[in-house]
DNA sequence: CTAATAGTTGCACTATAGTGCAACTATGCA
DNA sequence: TGCATAGTTGCACTATAGTGCAACTATTAG
């Protein structure tokens, strides 16, 4: 799973990004949960593109596994190794300076409640999300 | 002390670049000690300009304390919000993947030994250091 | 089969970050 | 006082990272 072969300082570059950490943010609240890419669009309101290229940067780095059910990705945490552990520990207890993540945090969990069956069966509502909160 | 300013992934980029990272690696050692730039330079062997940098990034991020003592500025770890407390645990839970880190901290211990009354006196050593380990 | 769409990626561009060289500032010693 | 040196920083340059647009691939529904 999480390959050796990653230079250490790419864990912290993972997350040396503002959306970046977002995403991770919201992930470690439930860190044994994942995400599709359309949740994650619909939470952040950020676009699909940038957002699965940030994910790229996230599972390369061993932060993040995936696995595809259809159309859908899914992303989990990867949670093996102590210092990841300990790295998710340290985002948790991170201060919200830029009150960003709280608006996330609700539209993510605004969002998850839109599983049928544990799934994502809508897709892309960022339309509904951004006049919510506009 | 820490500023409360600084951006989330501010914490994470600072430890995104692999000196940064070899600094701090060295630090968390003895997180209640402090070393100066020559004590660094002649365990890393990188030059003092670049470290010197590198240490204002740390700073900067709310990382590093500075303190100066004549000629000689002492750099230590801050460590009293919690998320700090976490990414030290991170840093100090990492593989040494590229092995450089026990290179470094042998040749760490070996430069602090080179204290007189728990100070720097004698200045940048790097030539002995560099070859004890050509 | 066609159309829609979740998700990915090429290309080109802009923005940001790291570093070598040289010079500077501050401190201590002879 | 002059010299040495710990430590810092300006300047110019190279390297790296992020992103918008457009196009592509894979899956599903009608």
């Amino acid at each position: 799973m999480h390959s050796i072969a990653v230079q250490s300082e790419e864990v912290f570059q993972a997350l040396a990004d503002e959306t970046r950490l977002r995403i991770v943010r919201l992930m470690v609240v439930e860190a044994h949960e994942s995400a599709c890419l359309c949740e994650l669009v619909d939470s952040l309101l950020e676009p699909s593109y940038k957002l699965s290229r940030h994910l790229a940067i996230l599972r390369r780095a061993g932060l993040l596994a995936s696995h595809k059910e259809g159309r859908w990705v899914y992303h989990r945490l990867v949670t093996k190794p102590t210092y990841l552990k300990q790295l998710y520990a340290t985002v948790k207890a991170l201060p919200d300076t830029s009150k960003i993540y709280r608006a996330d945090l609700k539209r993510f969990r605004d969002r998850m409640r839109l599983r049928e069956d544990g799934r994502c069966q809508v897709g892309i509502q960022s339309e509904a999300f951004r006049s919510e909160t506009g």
